[in-house]
DNA sequence: TTTAAATGTTAGTGATCACTAACAGCGAGA
DNA sequence: TCTCGCTGTTAGTGATCACTAACATTTAAA
């Protein structure tokens, strides 16, 4: 674990929470676990946060990613197909691996869920621009006519099982790289809906 | 839960298990709890299985399927695109929506590891018939030549972040059936695939 | 009816859990 | 030097956990 010295206790118990609550569960760890490995006393942590629960939760508050995907369809988007499910699929990527530790905890303990729309609410708007996108390459006669928000479901679907497979079986199941995943399945894509 | 009375001590239990394991994870939920969901005393339980660890390895071994996709490439293949992707998707989610309530207990306990390679040995299997189904298939000239190895990744993972998906956060993310995503992302496939 | 196995009841074990009280050591700013 | 806020240590709370011992009760086959 190795939480560095440079950081206050509060920084190195939230690492060390996250850390392990992604590995065994929010209930698979203790309070004394936490506590030993961020290198501090157990009062420590309840002098900091008062709860466990609080703990988690302020870990969520601190460390956790979204909004990037606006962003990048605000100003990043250029009109080629390839070129942007490319863009999006690697930001994609990206964002839920930072996330993925929280996404690990909040998968583990359904009584956390009130914690899950915090961590996961990005694929909702992510649909929507997707979307959106597709809807807008029809009209430009860039793709041909389909069901725009299927073709949006199938594109989040394929990263997002990418994504679990990775992050629950660890890279063991395939030998096929996430890079020729993305080659290949935007080449499908782009194959299947371009005029 | 309501496990029938008709069902012996031990089933009941093996169901109550299996029920409130799924929905609370295994640390999550005390024999006492179990033992009372199957409407039988605790010290039923310990006498049926001696461990709460040995009454879950019991219920996997009891209440879990495979080797049925097997069967379907040896006996239903008929070398048609659109007919065997939409046979094979829709085998694929029977056997994962049987295998659910097992899915969720080990994705919520590391510690469970072992008994993930029981509940989940299948997708490996698949993924072997799957590419060579399209190897075979771009042999006869029914589809052009691309990676059959990563065509078969990329029409997993679309359908496990599906499965996945709808498991995880309960049918809510998106207003597209399953019926419109088999289609839509089938069609994908047929589209870009066929010469 | 007798008998034996399965089950229920009760009361308890020791371990672990989240969390607290009380006090002592410490370093930095005044 | 004094003080104050942060920290560690120790010892403990009461709750819950998996699991057990001992005995009473039910059930069903013989």
């Amino acid at each position: 674990m190795e939480t560095s010295d440079t950081l206050n206790n509060r920084d190195k118990l939230l690492l060390a929470a996250i850390d392990l609550m992604a590995e065994k569960g929010y209930k698979g760890v203790s309070t004394k676990e936490i506590a030993a490995a961020a290198g501090v006393s157990e009062m420590t942590l309840f002098r900091n946060f008062g709860s466990k629960l609080n703990l988690l939760e302020a870990a969520v508050d601190r460390y956790h990613y979204s909004g990037e995907m606006q962003m990048i369809f605000n100003e990043k988007i250029v009109w080629d197909l390839r070129t942007d499910l490319l863009l999006i699929g690697q930001a994609y990527h990206e964002i839920m691996n930072r996330n993925r530790k929280m996404i690990l905890i909040v998968l583990k303990d359904h009584e956390l869920s009130g914690l899950r729309d915090k961590s996961q609410k990005h694929p909702r708007q992510l649909q929507e621009m997707l979307t959106n996108y597709f809807k807008t390459m029809q009209q430009q006669s860039k793709l041909i006519p389909t069901n725009a928000e299927a073709q949006a479901i199938t594109f989040m679907w394929m990263n997002y099982g990418a994504f679990m497979s990775k992050l629950l079986s660890g890279e063991s199941i395939t030998s096929v790289t996430m890079q020729e995943f993305m080659e290949s399945s935007i080449e499908l894509f782009a194959r299947a809906l371009t005029p």
